[in-house]
DNA sequence: AAAAAAC
């Protein structure tokens, strides 16, 4: 384990990262900080949730904190896919640059240029960026690039997904040749090598290999059904989030169009549930995410805008209602659950339609869910109110096992190190009846009782463009404990465990 | 196959 004090930061970095409650450094930050800090060029092929944002935010800030910002001249560029993940570097930055004068910009679309104008006329150190408003806002003549000391590139292949290559290209060559440059990528396809050896100097490479995939804190179900006939998937779906005690969920589905009829359904059923996915106004995806954040919305319905990288800790239960057709994503979603510690179910729901898409789901994560039988009865549809005094609806489904899933004995953590592929031991099956079902692994520690706050001015969207953020207070933050690993909160603890490896 | 991202 890496103590944060040895990694050669200041003590105005290292009391602001004290003040999260951290004190070890995960292997990324290890490995990446020192080089950095030493004026190198870092290629770090990395997964969200190693506590890679930190790994870049630190340096950049210990790095800038000498010089000052002029007008229109920043000195670092932060890129980022979505408005979102830029979003979440921003909250880095709030937290780390606390201690200094380090001013810092979110330059997103969606939003309103003004106040992103002024501040760059202002001059500000940092911009914080989405490929789009950055490009536009250049072409505009709001800022140079020629004072760039330092550029940040961040999921870069899926900035390659996203078609935005041509435009970080164009990027890196607005910045001047001296720069020096912070570049991650999940993975690394062709294209994002050859950008690489076209843009980076002798980078350092450094790797925090792909994590096994699943763990027993996440448990994975998968729900087949008769018909793939929209009526039935979201009946099937409010009978499952009925069924498992919820805290607060996330239902994933493949297209926008689907994510607004299941959130509408999911209203006019009475269950707390709000939409957010790319073509929803940028103020509304702002807000909505934020009272998911904050407690204050319990169900997520989203497109794949959310699967990634998003940071929200304490997800209960993640709802595939449709299965990924990108197999990768399904790993992505179900690891917004099962973060730090906490304990998380999944559900998949699997149409007649979806074999193919399954078959590719089921090979990656190289074991098989649970199978759950949903009752005709409950197809019909089960509602969320009238709780008994035991918590459950009365019209909770009742959810028998039909598989002859054996389950695996939970092992240590074998670190990060490749994938683990242990055998899982066979125990006898364990058949889930309504009685054991209530005995299962309390997902929920949690009682219903969470204070309610109001939602979160829209207003608040204009105070970040200036880097004058408005109170941080209710942002739930991190747990503060003393002794984890710094970015503990970042790693989804399905990324440490061992494999289940259907026998 | 779809999502995301500039106006």
């Amino acid at each position: 384990m890496t103590e944060f004090s040895q990694l050669g930061l200041s003590p105005t970095t290292l009391q602001a990262v004290a003040d999260t409650g951290y004190t070890t450094a995960t292997p990324i930050q290890a490995q990446a900080i020192p080089v950095a800090l030493a004026g190198r060029d870092v290629l770090g092929i990395a997964q969200t949730g190693t506590g890679k944002t930190a790994a870049f935010t630190l340096p950049l800030v210990e790095l800038l904190a000498k010089g000052r910002a002029r007008a229109r001249m920043p000195r670092a560029l932060v890129l980022a896919p979505t408005r979102e993940l830029a979003d979440q570097v921003a909250m880095s930055f709030e937290k780390y640059a606390k201690g200094t004068k380090l001013s810092w910009v979110l330059l997103i679309g969606g939003v309103s240029m003004g106040d992103q104008v002024a501040a760059l006329n202002k001059g500000v150190d940092v911009l914080i960026a989405t490929p789009g408003r950055l490009l536009d806002l250049f072409e505009r003549g709001k800022m140079l690039l020629t004072g760039v000391e330092l550029m940040v590139v961040d999921e870069a292949d899926r900035m390659l997904d996203m078609g935005f290559i041509p435009d970080i290209e164009r990027i890196f060559k607005l910045t001047p040749p001296k720069r020096q440059t912070l570049f991650f990528s999940a993975t690394m396809p062709p294209e994002i090598t050859r950008l690489t050896t076209q843009f980076l100097k002798d980078p350092t490479r450094i790797e925090a290999s792909r994590p096994a995939m699943t763990a027993e804190t996440i448990t994975q179900y998968l729900v087949r059904l008769p018909t793939s006939d929209p009526k039935t998937k979201r009946a099937a779906l409010r009978a499952l989030i009925g069924r498992a005690d919820v805290r607060n969920g996330i239902v994933f589905c493949n297209r926008k169009s689907e994510v607004d009829v299941v959130a509408k359904s999911l209203k006019q059923h009475g269950f707390d549930a709000a939409p957010i996915h790319g073509d929803l106004d940028q103020s509304l995806r702002t807000k909505t995410l934020a009272a998911f954040r904050a407690g204050e919305l319990k169900l997520l319905v989203a497109s794949d805008v959310a699967a990634r990288g998003l940071d929200i800790p304490d997800v209960s239960h993640v709802f595939n209602y449709d299965v990924a057709h990108h197999a990768d994503d399904y790993v992505h979603r179900i690891g917004r659950t099962g973060r730090a510690g906490k304990l998380g179910q999944t559900f998949m729901i699997v149409t007649p339609n979806d074999d193919k898409a399954l078959d590719k789901v089921l090979k990656l994560i190289k074991m098989a869910p649970e199978e759950l039988v949903l009752d005709a009865a409950d197809l019909g549809g089960a509602k969320p109110a009238a709780k008994r005094e035991d918590g459950r609806s009365p019209d909770v489904p009742k959810i028998a096992d039909s598989s002859e899933e054996t389950r695996a004995d939970a092992r240590p953590a074998r670190g990060r190190s490749g994938r683990n592929r242990n055998r899982a031991e066979t125990a006898p099956a364990v058949v889930e009846t309504a009685e054991t079902a209530s005995a299962a692994p309390p997902i929920a520690a949690e009682p219903a009782a969470r204070p309610t706050k109001p939602a979160r001015p829209v207003q608040e969207t204009a105070l970040r463009q200036s880097g004058r953020r408005g109170s941080n207070a209710d942002r739930a933050p991190a747990p503060k404990t003393t002794a984890k690993p710094f970015g503990d909160d970042d790693i989804p603890a399905f990324l440490r465990r061992s494999v289940l490896i259907k026998a």
